[in-house]
DNA sequence: TCGGTATTGTTTCATATGAAACTATATGTC
DNA sequence: GACATATAGTTTCATATGAAACAATACCGA
């Protein structure tokens, strides 16, 4: 049941009618989730991580100075998703979480040995799929790409 | 805290790190994420539907002959799920789900008039928002990213 | 025709999620 | 300082989800 096949029922556009393959909404959604899953079979897989998880993680590899607040901002994910996720990864003992000597309320976030190992070796595997997935794309139409999304982010935050 | 404002803590990209705002799969799923959250509040807050029911619904506004397979191949939805969503449009009245005469496992689905005058009043509203999303692209940029978009999918069935 | 296998769709069950309640801390006003 | 309000993060609870078990039907080969 690859492409191509089985396709007899797909018809094409009618007036009033929406076709959903060239609905943006819907083709962005369908190739997010899929690569997603794709991903998530990797994280899961090698490294027991979840998507949240593996945020925080991405996150914190690069961001040194991290609060709960800031990964929900970045991220947009929920509170409580980032809450469990701190705490998994505080309990596998990848992640420290320390009250701020500033503000008691705020945990600052750090990686810990075992962290930054975990990263060297996950960051450049999703690297590579990355560039595997990207490479029928050439460098323009790459680019090109991400400024759209970049247009259609901005937007969002102006009609939302 | 609307873009520009608090980035403070937004770091530069540095060796053997991931800048999450340069990978695919991160600013795909966020952006996608964006957009169904708002469309799902418009299905939710108007017409009560979650994204499942709508997709349901909106395969079914341009292809007179679906079954709950079919609905799992185009939209990539577990089985689950889609069976859930045909089972709360029948007990709303608008869809109707039938025993195919040639194969009694299969079960035919058809709007009904109500659920047609629904999609009316609904797609006009999702196309509308669609174009001001796409606002700021213009028709080149935004057949290029469907394009792209098309061209990744492509090569998920490939290396997936 | 019978027995084995495949397929469609539903249901069960365990888990992930978000909304809201809650705790603890900070801030601002009088 | 005391009270009201705001914020960071956790926990509780109700719901949505997917995996797997299941039921019903179809197909296929002897």
């Amino acid at each position: 049941m690859s492409s191509g096949e089985e396709n007899q029922g797909i018809p094409q556009q009618g007036p009033g009618q929406l076709d959903l393959n060239q609905f943006l909404p819907y083709r962005l959604n369908r190739l997010a989730d899929r690569i997603s899953d794709e991903l998530e079979r990797m994280y899961a897989q090698r490294y027991d991580l979840n998507v949240a998880q593996w945020r925080v993680l991405a996150w914190l590899s690069h961001c040194d100075d991290l609060t709960a607040k800031k990964v929900c901002t970045y991220t947009n994910m929920d509170k409580a998703r980032v809450s469990r996720a701190v705490q998994a990864l505080v309990d596998r003992g990848l992640v420290t979480r320390t009250p701020s000597a500033r503000d008691q309320r705020v945990h600052d976030l750090h990686l810990t040995r075992d962290g930054a190992a975990l990263l060297s070796h996950l960051i450049p595997e999703a690297q590579d799929w990355e560039a595997e997935l990207v490479a029928t794309l050439s460098a323009g139409e790459y680019r090109d790409l991400l400024n759209a999304m970049g247009k259609l982010e901005r937007q969002l935050e102006r009609i939302g």
